[in-house]
DNA sequence: AAAGCCAAGCTGGTCAGACCAATTTGGACT
DNA sequence: AGTCCAAATTGGTCTGACCAGCTTGGCTTT
């Protein structure tokens, strides 16, 4: 009851995209026709409104063409980002591999970075401190901070592995968790000012800079990582439950 | 502007949507929260479905953000240019991400490695020979010895990046077709010199020289692939009779 | 018998209205 | 003034229906 699902509320067309990705991966040829959406609907046990948006999203991740009044074509068995499936470690070891590859990513973006990149990471900035503002989590800002960042290196692998090693982490339950246990209210000033002085180094265009502001957003991160871990593992010792829940 | 007017039989749902990101570039902040889906609906004269697609096309395209039963938020005032519809990346991408990566792995790995390790390496140095020996690509044992140092750091993300690199790069067509195109034979000896230094870099415990040895390996592979693209493309525009076709 | 033609049926595209669950909000109560 | 709860709001989903273009099969015509 405690910790049965503090699961992800996911939507069920994204359900419904990803059986029918792992249907075509498993024994769908490209260029073949997919069942009609009613059958597709009854198939899954869903109405056909949610199938139609499964499609759709496949669509536009470049899966699926769809043909109107004729039907749903694979032009391609695989999923976009999906190379990479980082899943099932700590949230330690996957803040170690950012440590590794982010700075480095920071410093190339000072280097090849455009104007259309500044302006999308100013962006994820302002949309930042909106959310801050609201009082919710700016998870979406930051990630795309992140990712606008890897994208501005012009290296489509480093921007899958960027955005996979993100999404891995706060999927993983355990980070989750940690959000329950701390005020991040404490720490949001820290994140912004961290993601502004990368965004300022990036725009200097001085690598080195954006390489150790990097550097020292990710220490940071690690930091109120190993506070809020221990923070967690007493707390679960000390509280059988009935901790003061934060608003999410 | 769309110089198709005739017969595009466009679905509604992109209209809409463009509507959608017009008024969001006319009017809109970042963070700011769209009207209902049932309003927009009635604003556009169309049925909510179809405003529900043309939300999640600009969501999956990254302009807005869907938050259950709260609202539609704008998280950018452009669409976000094919980010998730990278058709693969080319060897020299996936290649640049390895050699940011990888000598810090071997770099690691000389630090935390264990007696297991090496034995692991020299098993892998060993198939290595006895591959090159027999006239074959040592890809199999090339592939577990960066595994293994990349599983010397003890950490698993690391190891599914390595991985997934190395997978993504051999498997990729042009590397293979690359590989038809030049004697291989000529580069083993510099293959396994290059892995043999990195091991002997790691067994001595000395992350500065594996590193080292890791970007020479790398940069190494750089070069040849560089000599081969060039020599495939030279083949292709200037031989058409006698290349030795590969049978398709 | 072969060629062409047409209607019935699929299929995606869209619409309308309804109910649900979670969030938000504002007022009532303490 | 602060707390708490219930109603309003909002996205999520379902049902069932109708439309318009493509497909197909049978029928007519040559």
């Amino acid at each position: 009851m405690l910790h049965d699902p503090p699961s992800k509320p996911e939507r069920s067309f994204e359900i419904v995209a990803r059986r029918i990705a792992a249907m075509i991966q498993a024994s769908y040829r490209i260029g073949q026709r997919l069942p009609a959406e009613r059958d597709l609907a009854k198939t899954f046990g869903v109405s056909r409104p949610t199938v139609r948006e499964a499609i759709l999203s496949l669509a536009m991740a470049g899966m699926l063409k769809v043909r109107s009044n004729s039907g749903v074509y694979v032009i391609s068995r695989q999923e976009a980002p999906d190379v990479h499936k980082l899943e099932g470690f700590g949230p330690f070891e996957n803040l170690e591999a950012r440590q590794l590859i982010e700075p480095q990513i920071a410093a190339i973006a000072a280097q090849r970075g455009t104007e259309a990149t500044f302006a999308q990471l100013a962006e994820a900035l302002a949309m930042m401190r909106w959310e801050h503002a609201q009082g919710r989590e700016a998870d979406t800002s930051d990630h795309r901070f992140h990712v606008v960042l890897a994208e501005a290196t012009g290296n489509g692998a480093l921007v899958s592995i960027c955005d996979s090693l993100w999404r891995a982490q706060t999927e993983s339950g355990i980070w989750q968790e940690i959000h329950n246990h701390m005020r991040m209210e404490d720490y949001r000033p820290m994140w912004l000012r961290d993601h502004e002085a990368i965004f300022a180094a990036v725009q200097a265009r001085n690598p080195r800079k954006a390489s150790s502001a990097m550097t020292r957003h990710l220490n940071n991160i690690r930091d109120a990582l190993m506070v809020a871990s221990k923070a967690k593992s007493m707390a679960a010792t000390k509280l059988p439950k009935n901790s003061p829940r934060k608003i999410r």
